[in-house]
DNA sequence: GCCGTTTTCGGCCCGACTGTTTTCAGTCG
């Protein structure tokens, strides 16, 4: 899979022909292309194999070459023509915050500089001021954002960023004069990771608001500050953009401050057909001025003839059109969810008794939940082997018959080994209600390897829900090598589930994947994880990995009734000719 | 370089803040 290997390569072509001062709409052309190549779910060497890369949208027939020709040969040639004379370093000056094309070829052209450390040799030497209109100011931000670029300004997990964002639209409801609050950007757009965090306040007083704002005790530095605009770097690092804007603009600049960039760039398109002009603002009649629409999204999409279109949604990846045609899905809401199938005691590596995480799960107001320990080869997780496998399952009956609420299933996270069999053996497996499968070890085989060993055990008449399947970290381990669209091919075949896991760390699949898994027509199943009773809340995440996957509770075997699922897990046991005892799953507790 | 319910050519989103050059270019989102 080469779509981000080509995107980052269509990125540094893009920075290269800003350097050069090519044709703005060039760059933006090769930008927009790998946006689209990173989103896009689809190896795009099978796409240039099937001669179908025009379908992805903003690569056209040059583009389309450029990719066929870097598969074929290794290298672009029209990048390394652009890259003649320009030494990488210069490219790498972009990346320092308030350092833009033109400032990376000045300092290029006029003082010979070629990378970051002689950028700040320079610049702690005051050797740059008084030239080329920089002085003492700029010298100083210049080293600042050097620092920025040291610390490696890596993107905060949502699950980080989102309590951080409440804490501060909290703090801004309490401003006198403060009429609403609240976070937009790609946090509202429910993102795995943000670089940054978006605050929108409406008032009538914004002078008093940049006040408050910027004095915050979270705030660590104050980047920027103008009338209606502030920046402030947040104690835990992340950079915190305000935006105060009137009553009468507060839908406009909602949208606006959402984003996607793609998302607003149609919109804004759109609005131009209409004779219409959008901004922060409102909707303005191009002709007169005069605004049609702003205070709600709500009207500023209905100006454009659009239905409101769910943050999630936005990233210009046919929402727009679905919403012209009034044929935006019906998503998944928190509010859907009946139970959590994948969660952890301490019988193995949880640190809740059985108890009190279906007293949780209750209180949440499930009609079900799984208890899935670990399995023997989950060694350090304190994986259970069959026998204590036994012994709590009758810990879970007991549990369950003090519960009469809700439907307590008797589950494992089963290991999957590495030649794609299970960690318990059928008979074992057979006693359970519910087998979620997991890799835990060996991540690095080859990627066939894998493959096989992740749809083998889907093949397994009593594993149900294929648990974090491509094992991916955030920021801390890559995704194991694994071809996914065979892997939800045989989840589709066999009728299982492949999960949406919750745990912020791993939010696996992520939205892209999952996205795809749906279009194949493959179950999901949205889980937690959870280690510890708090957890149970991080359904959050996983709700909306979903919703920008596009997903409906039909898809999503967790909020299915708990006789639904029952008689789902059930089916795939028995068309394998070896029918499960009488499940809990279905009748149970009701 | 892409793209078409005005177009196969001629468009392509829009505004705030900073630093410094006294009138705006550059950067950012």
């Amino acid at each position: 899979m080469k779509n981000f290997e080509i995107a980052r390569l269509f990125d540094l072509m893009a920075d290269v022909l800003e350097l050069r001062d090519e044709n703005p709409f060039r760059i933006r052309a090769y930008r927009r292309a790998a946006r689209n190549l990173e989103s896009l779910a689809e190896d795009v060497e099978v796409l240039a194999r099937e001669a179908r890369l025009d379908e992805i949208p903003g690569i056209g027939r040059d583009l389309a070459d450029r990719i066929t020709e870097y598969l074929a040969t290794g290298r672009l040639k029209d990048l390394d023509a652009a890259r003649k004379g320009i030494p990488a370093g210069v490219v790498e000056l972009m990346n320092v915050p308030g350092i833009g094309p033109r400032t990376a070829r000045l300092l290029y052209e006029k003082e010979r500089v070629t990378s970051v450390d002689r950028l700040e040799t320079l610049a702690r030497a005051g050797k740059l001021r008084g030239r080329h209109g920089i002085q003492a100011k700029t010298e100083a931000n210049l080293l600042k954002g050097i620092a920025l670029v040291r610390g490696g300004q890596a993107r905060l997990p949502l699950g980080r960023a989102l309590p951080l964002a409440r804490e501060l639209v909290r703090a801004l409801e309490r401003v006198p004069g403060v009429a609403a609050a609240r976070a937009a950007g790609s946090l509202r757009r429910m993102k795995e990771t943000v670089g940054d965090i978006d605050l929108l306040v409406t008032s009538a007083r914004p002078a008093e608001v940049m006040r408050a704002f910027t004095g915050l005790p979270q705030v660590a530095d104050v980047l920027e500050r103008g009338e209606t605009k502030a920046s402030i770097r947040h104690r835990e690092g992340i950079q915190v953009d305000l935006r105060v804007v009137e009553p009468a603009s507060f839908g406009a600049a909602l949208v606006y401050f959402t984003g996607s960039k793609q998302h607003n760039i149609r919109i804004r398109a759109l609005a131009l057909k209409r004779g219409l002009k959008l901004n922060e603002y409102g909707v303005f009649r191009e002709s007169t001025g005069r605004r049609v629409a702003g205070a709600t999204e709500e009207d500023v999409y209905a100006a454009l003839g659009l239905a409101w279109i769910p943050p999630e949604l936005r990233e210009d990846a046919g929402e727009v059109e679905a919403a012209a045609r009034d044929a935006l899905p019906r998503l998944v809401e928190l509010g859907d969810v009946r139970g959590d199938l994948h969660c952890h005691t301490n019988a193995s590596d949880g640190h809740h008794t059985i108890e009190a995480l279906v007293a949780a799960a209750e209180a949440r107001g499930y009609e079900y939940v799984a208890i899935t320990d670990h399995s023997p080869s989950a060694r350090v997780a304190g994986g259970l082997d069959a026998r204590e496998l036994a012994t709590h399952v009758a810990r879970i009956r007991a549990v369950q018959r003090k519960h009469p609420r809700i439907t307590v299933l008797a589950g494992s996270e089963c290991d999957i080994l590495p030649d794609g069999s299970l960690d318990y053996a059928d008979e074992v497996l057979a006693g359970l209600d519910l087998v979620v499968g997991a890799v835990h070890s060996r991540f690095k085989q080859p990627r066939a390897q894998m493959t096989r060993r992740l749809c083998a055990a889907l093949a397994n008449p009593y594993v149900s829900v294929l648990a974090h399947p491509t094992g991916r970290l955030l920021g801390e381990r890559e995704p194991y090598d694994a071809d996914l669209e065979q892997v939800f091919r045989a989840a589709k075949r066999h009728g299982k589930a492949v999960e949406i896991n919750a745990y912020p760390q791993r939010l696996d699949l992520g939205d892209v994947h999952a996205r795809r898994a749906r279009d194949l027509g493959v179950l999901l199943a949205v889980d937690t994880d959870a280690h510890v009773l708090d957890h149970l809340a991080t359904m959050e995440l996983g709700i909306a990995t979903a919703r920008r996957a596009w997903l409906g509770p039909d898809e999503i075997v967790n909020t299915w009734p708990a006789r639904k699922l029952g008689a789902w897990i059930r089916r795939a046991r028995s068309e394998a000719g070896r029918p499960a005892r009488p499940a809990r799953a279905g009748g149970a507790g009701r």
